[in-house]
DNA sequence: GTCTATAATCAGATAGAC
DNA sequence: GTCTATCTGATTATAGAC
């Protein structure tokens, strides 16, 4: 019962989250929309910040439970495109968490929260082996340096491009998908 | 000398909103940073976000001046790639504001800023033109909708990825640069 | 136009009864 | 654990003297 309450808080600012982002979500509007006091809240979570810190340990969970689903067989570049893919279609399903890469608090109560670290690790790890792979295969440029491509991946959960696209109403969502999937692989450049 | 406090001002709101974004600048440190009153500074501009919209404004009038400063006889896509390094080279010097996309009021000032919005198209129009440009000779994909290239440029002065390379600390501010020029023309796949 | 002082509001967090 | 009521501090914005 206790558990299921704070599956719906998290469920709530998860969405809040990647509605209106972390500094414009108040902690009234997360009581609010999970139909309890403000008071009482604050007895499951001790702060906004902690907040923010579980919805992404949730979602790093959810990535583990995804990277875990995917075929063993499959070719590490294929995983990899699979995982973006999943991360897009949360994110233009108003599921994708984002928070503020500058506010400091909010690191500190980040990098202070085990599950969600050993989640990003986790996630992080993973991804970093298949990446190696591709690179060994030939498919991924093996001149970047993983890590700039590990980050090329995560920063897809961010992107504006998918925004605005979908704004301007001319394309469904797995177009856009299918576009940003485009770019971020094949590049700009004609091939 | 009412011209030159404004420009103190902007180059203030600028400087602000790169580092710690909208929500999180606060228009007291704005008028410390000056070394006026805050009541003076509602004086200059009469609100918040009519601060941001005019540093807004002022990076279009930059942009507007960097595209006219290109030589002529530039190829269409290196002209792109020029001004995607112009400005990635002001995001990691500090000089790149950046606006939460979701805040309403905000837009709503923003679209209302003609000065603004008058640079903005005057920008895309020039970019546009070149992006087709590049099409029609087949260097840039000719798949993709103009419009998408577009946006995944200007997503270049949001992009976190560099904030990440750059805080790794491995690499230098050019070699984040070429780094990320690479993912964004090249893409990720090797070629 | 610049200042000091203050209003008005909002949001994160808590007290204390039940 | 949940509630109502409240505190506290920060922040946008303004009043009014000079």
């Amino acid at each position: 019962m206790l558990q299921a309450r704070e599956d719906a808080i998290i469920r709530s600012v998860n969405l809040l989250l990647a509605e209106k982002g972390f500094e414009a979500m108040t902690v009234d509007e997360v009581a609010a929309n999970v139909g309890i006091a403000k008071a009482s809240l604050y007895k499951h979570f001790p702060s906004k910040e902690d907040l923010a810190a579980a919805a992404m340990a949730h979602l790093m969970e959810q990535a583990l439970a995804f990277l875990g689903s995917l075929p063993e067989e499959q070719a590490p570049l294929e995983k990899l495109r699979a995982v973006v893919r999943w991360m897009m279609r949360l994110k233009l399903g108003g599921e994708m968490p984002s928070l503020p890469s500058q506010n400091s608090t909010l690191r500190t109560t980040l990098v202070a929260h085990k599950a969600y670290m050993d989640g990003l690790m986790g996630v992080s790890d993973r991804l970093g082996a298949w990446i190696e792979e591709a690179q060994a295969q030939g498919l991924i440029n093996p001149k970047l340096p993983a890590i700039a491509v590990l980050y090329t991946l995560y920063a897809r959960a961010c992107d504006p491009v998918m925004e605005f696209l979908k704004m301007g109403g001319l394309n469904t969502d797995e177009e856009i998908i299918e576009l940003v999937l485009s770019t971020c692989f094949d590049g700009l450049n004609a091939r």
